[in-house]
RNA sequence: CGCGGGGUAGAGCAGUUGGUAGCUCGUCGGGCUCAUAACCCGGAGGUCGUUGGUUCAAAUCCUUCCCCCGCAA
């Protein structure tokens, strides 16, 4: 089976090396083009490129599909279809025409649910215990296509959404693969979306940082851990800003005001949440600073109560 | 050369008008106590990231390189 791939970070990565070592003919690669990235602000290749040319894969970085030479450069490979992971660029009928068996995409949610850029992400800022990828039949309208397969797992209570992403990019690489083969083999089944329950989330940005204290300890270890590893949570702490990694269910009950610091000892800096409950921050790192253990941390600050 | 912060005892920090390094915790020994993660006394532990320089004298000023972190995604 001829296949054309698309996509651009790790996580599609992970389905190309599962699609390469699984057989598939992979003709092309499209990635996103060349950026500057990461300290010092050097133009690094994507995690796709660079998988693309160690297997020795012609890679393509078309700025944009509108130009019909890009079109058809992309018919000529006559590819059976088209497989597209996190590619980050909305594709135009002429692209999903491209191919005989046209395209299909691996999405981290259980569709229709978390339609969109951060799905995975926002499954754990929800507190969600279950999530899942999906794939499905590309058409014009974002992520509604036919649901081919789907595969679910458990979100741990305090699992990262990264550490969520890379155990969903490995059950995701092996969907994609048993969808392109049984797609193949014609026997893939095809189900339509329940639209009427999508739901839409958007990419993750710094705004989203700042821990809104007034929501159970639950929700805010939960948006703890789903923001990482980034842009990751914050909370003001003596007029700095610190990153907050981690943090435990206190049994103490208060009558202060959520937000206010209860006390600092080695379990961790307990903070009043809503309704009278409170949370211990157990790793936090300052500006300039590694991440430290809550403890080591006042072990050289002294916080005023 | 994209911008910026930092590398000082096992850990976290202080110490920059240059003058032989200090705090909290930990650790070791002793004491107090019914007991203790509490308290008291005492000790060990640092070539102050690296290279070269200025100086009577450098953690502190200038220089080389290495490493860590933040912004930017």
């Amino acid at each position: 089976m001829k296949v054309i791939f698309m996509g651009t970070p790790d996580f599609a990565e992970a389905s190309l090396e599962r699609l390469i070592a699984d057989g598939f003919e992979v003709c092309a690669v499209y990635t996103q083009p060349d950026k500057a990235r990461g300290r010092g602000m050097q133009t690094s290749f994507s995690p796709v490129k660079d998988c693309a040319i160690r297997h020795g894969i012609p890679v393509f970085q078309p700025d944009t599909f509108r130009d019909p030479e890009v079109i058809r450069e992309l018919r000529a490979f006559s590819a059976d279809i088209i497989a597209v992971v996190a590619y980050g660029k909305l594709l135009p009928d002429d692209v999903l025409n491209a191919a005989s068996k046209g395209a299909v995409n691996l999405h981290g949610s259980l569709l229709p649910k978390y339609r969109g850029a951060a799905p995975i992400q926002w499954a754990v800022l929800n507190g969600d215990t279950v999530t899942g990828v999906s794939t499905f039949h590309l058409v014009r309208e974002m992520d509604a296509g036919d649901i081919i397969y789907e595969a679910e797992l458990e979100i741990g209570e305090t699992e990262t959404s990264g550490e969520l992403y890379d155990r969903l990019k490995v059950l995701g690489a092996e969907l994609l693969s048993r969808t392109l083969r049984d797609i193949d083999l014609g026997i893939a089944p095809r189900r339509p979306q329940n639209h009427q329950e999508a739901t839409y989330v958007t990419r993750l940005g710094k705004e989203l940082s700042p821990i809104d204290w007034n929501h159970s300890p639950r929700e805010i270890r939960k948006w703890i851990y789903g923001l990482q590893p980034w842009p990751v949570a914050t909370m003001e702490l003596e007029g700095q800003t610190v990153k907050v990694f981690s943090a435990e269910y206190s049994d103490g009950h208060t009558e202060s005001a959520p937000g206010t610091i209860l006390s600092a000892t080695d379990r961790g800096i307990e903070i009043a949440c809503a309704d009278g409950a409170s949370l211990l921050i157990t790793e936090l790192q300052l500006p300039g600073k590694k991440r430290m253990k809550t403890a080591d941390f006042l072990r050289g600050h002294r916080l005023k109560l």
